[in-house]
DNA sequence: TGAATGACAGATATTGAAATCTGTCATCGG
DNA sequence: CCGATGACAGATTTCAATATCTGTCATTCA
């Protein structure tokens, strides 16, 4: 219908979302989404070289705003410990408050990440990323002390020791009546394993 | 064939395990196991009220040698703070070289451990309860500060913390190149945040 | 001229009829 | 008498024919 506006990669992006959402993974196909945009699937072809382009894209689009959302709680200009916690309950409640709100969408997801590990591992590397600035900073305040090799690799086990409260493919446990003791757990455990 | 020896409850979950082993979780039937035993399958129902419990009642095994496995870590002579590395390692190690050497037969427990989550509870209860063993005869021997809480939380924690390492739907990630330096990484974070 | 189209070949998915499996139970045989 | 059997109904899986989809490209149209 509309070809008033111009077929851009965003538009795109946005029908596959829409065409993804409400299809699911396994049936969201090319032709729904050029049907979505009024075009024939040869133009979607124009932007994107393969389907499995396309759905790397929109994967690549959905992680970066949890990136974009963590932000803040790098920046805030709170002690760094605080910091730190708010950072990891902030992707913890942002995680599971998807995977509650949406089961569906969040299966959907959990699909899309499987297909594009490079992707993900991508990702990961900038929410490491994020963890170490915090954690540069908290040993710049005296709040932590130096990490055993290097800031990276301390930010890389934070990361992976609260695996269970951010990967996905946790998230039929988020439900539990105890997550929240279990996470309150681990949270303190790694603040005890950064004080100075 | 072989009516020459009784039908057990265990001999039908070894023909279990190699008609799983042979076939995988999505082939393997109640008249396969029968056939490998030389019975009917009626015969198997008089053991199992259903495939399900069959299932899980193998699942059951399977764990259980994991445990047995880790016994002696617990029990060892040495410092608790070695030998919670130990069983760690042991954890770790014992699950790799599974994921490994057959990972047809892995992917099958995998799916066994997802129809069966509640012996997957118990079974986790069991290595919690392992490392909180640990953990108070660290605190006895003065190696290990006083749980935040108590130990079965603190316990649980390093479980959840490590489990990057131990659950099997990481195990893709296993054969990274530097997957022994974030596990050793995991673990000094663990001791930092234990020890007096 | 350059974006959009739609016909096409090969790959993948759907469908419904036929085959197999699960779980029960009346019957058999040691 | 008691464990084992195999025929059976309903549920599930398989398989092959059919339909749809992916990705390409010569052609159209603005």
């Amino acid at each position: 219908m509309a070809a008033t506006e111009t077929l851009t990669a965003e538009r795109i992006l946005e029908a596959t979302e829409e065409v993804l959402r409400r299809y699911g993974p396994a049936k969201a196909t090319v032709v729904d989404v050029a049907r979505v945009l009024g075009v024939s699937h040869g133009s979607v072809y124009r932007h994107f070289r393969t389907k499995a382009a396309l759905r790397e894209a929109v994967t690549e689009r959905w992680l970066e705003r949890t990136i974009v959302a963590l932000r803040p709680h790098v920046e805030a200009g709170e002690p760094a410990d605080e910091r730190l916690t708010g950072w990891l309950t902030a992707l913890f409640t942002l995680k599971r408050r998807k995977a509650g709100g949406d089961p569906e969408l969040m299966a959907t997801f959990q699909v899309l990440i499987g297909e594009n590990s490079a992707v993900v591992d991508r990702h990961e590397e900038h929410l490491v990323e994020q963890i170490a600035r915090i954690l540069e900073d908290g040993h710049g305040e005296g709040l932590f002390a130096a990490p055993e090799r290097d800031f990276g690799t301390t930010a890389r086990a934070v990361f992976d020791a609260t695996d269970r409260f951010h990967n996905p493919a946790h998230a039929a446990d988020w439900s539990a009546p105890d997550v929240e003791d279990a996470f309150t757990a681990i949270v303190s455990l790694v603040q005890r394993a950064l004080r100075a």
